[in-house]
DNA sequence: AGTTAAGCGAGACGGTACGTCCCGTCTTTGG
DNA sequence: CCAAAGACGGGACGTACCGTCTCGCTTAACT
């Protein structure tokens, strides 16, 4: 029953029950615990279910265009407050194997159109490609879990340039 | 009673109950809550007072031995069960404030370091300084939090000499 | 779990905890508040189950042998640390309802046996049987909760013989 | 600080709690602990210091008026908010001395009256006074602790009637 | 007049019990 | 024969008062 989305939603992750989600299921609460170890287990599998979450592939362009988009799309996807509660819950719960589950494929399509500008030259062949997207992520995912600053959309726009400087130009 | 924090070290903040902090430290449950409103107030504020952390301004060298050492530092911070234990807390009880005013000191440091060497020409003057200390700990934090992947030593080097050429040479 | 009895025999209504019924019960104490709404019901009904008070049906003899046995079996009564505990308690609690259940009996069997006693010729026809029982009962009962003389077993026979003088000839 | 009487027939003994005599008295709770052991006894000393209660002598007439008076009086005394919460907190806190003090001064008053009829002749010497006045009494002060019965005027009456029969024409 | 001390208000303190909430398990029951 | 309904033991929650304990601050009373 992935209509506890609707709950969590509501309520943030904080005030969830199982409990509540049971009774708003019309379902015993036995069955939740017969399906899923945990809220975060629950959840996660709600969120897969529910949330297509299905990007179409975007179609090339200019490397700057694209890091611009991708950045853009993790901060729109980090903003929805069901993702939201959804990660800070497995965070809470540790469960760092299934954050990686939503949170890769973001991570690797920028690898991948990073690996695809090596191919054509447009930045260094010598690129630690994966610490690279973590520099592109890391500000945003940082921005978002602590607050630490809020995640307006010209953030992408100055991650992108500053870090394309960075792949670009060797030493 | 700040030593709260041999609790939450001991029981990670997801075992940590006040009932536990007042029965240790031979206090009434009401006298806690007389003077925290939360666990998190309560072990933030056990944290300033005991972990002194000061660390001594690091008498200043190369660019890039700095921004090494600074990445370092906050890598073996983080990686203090203390530390990691409390902001976990703070991030679960939506604390930005609080966490906040034990991450800032390590970013303006970087920043100020930053701002520096814009003026010794060692970067390009017309960076953003601001955005320049977020790439080069947003990868820390989400590795932390997220526990996206390990943080090893070396990968201090790898942002620093990756964030290093952008911001020297511009395009 | 009526054994909570043996509490209030212990240590008396007032010190008398749920928690520690539920704990000598081994019971959640939530599972007390489900099915009791207070200790008085709690051990009204706990009163009830385990002291069964069935007295026989005291087979007739001279009315005032009768009354003076009812009038002491009342005493008796009273003087047993759980009754006496219980309706205590019933009486903080102000649930005269059910304090009504515990005397009833007895005032009712004394009720029963001054009509009898009419229909014989006994005592005059045209009595007030209620008022009267009141009149051998309440002096007990006053002297009980209030504790404002001893009860002792003399006390039945003068409250008797002043009452029958009472019933039997009128002025 | 007498004015706790305000507190204890608003709330009732129940809801009756120091800190909150103290607060509304504007004084320290120390200060209340000083000077009386428990709620009874301030709430006895404060009801002594402000209900005058002094009913003058009654002129001496009839008997059954006498007595008829004493008993409504009773009653009425009882029916009062005040004197009611203040005694069942007595009961309560089992200080069986302070209730016989407030309650004493009745049955004395019926005892005196009996004692004088003796002298007259109007009821027969060899009564045990003491018993008689707990005859008439004992069942008001039953109904009303126990509220076995409603504690209408009429009431007196019943008893007066009922006890004076067995006073004058010993069988 | 200056010093001392008693009594005060305020309120923090270590505690106990409250009644509620939710956990995760176990039991009953009706479709 | 499953699953809803929900009771259960457990245990933390945050609150309310308890009775004790300092605190300074009057306000006498006695040098």
């Amino acid at each position: 029953m992935a209509a506890a989305l609707e709950l969590v939603e509501a309520l943030g992750h904080t005030g969830l029950t199982i409990e509540a989600v049971a009774a708003r299921a019309g379902v015993g609460k036995q069955t939740i615990y017969r399906w899923w170890p945990s809220k975060g287990a629950l959840l996660f599998e709600a969120f897969l279910e529910f949330e297509p979450g299905g990007q179409e592939p975007p179609r090339p362009s200019a490397l700057a265009d694209d890091l611009r988009r991708a950045v853009a799309d993790a901060i729109d996807e980090v903003t929805q407050r069901r993702f939201d509660q959804v990660c800070r819950l497995l965070v809470h719960e540790e469960r760092a194997d299934l954050l990686a589950l939503l949170m890769a494929p973001r991570r690797l399509a920028v690898e991948e159109r990073l690996r695809r500008a090596q191919l054509l030259g447009e930045i260094s062949a010598d690129l630690d490609v994966v610490a690279a997207a973590e520099l592109l992520l890391g500000p945003v995912y940082q921005r978002w879990l602590l607050r630490s600053a809020p995640l307006c959309d010209s953030f992408a726009d100055t991650l992108v340039e500053l870090v394309l400087r960075s792949l670009r130009g060797g030493p």
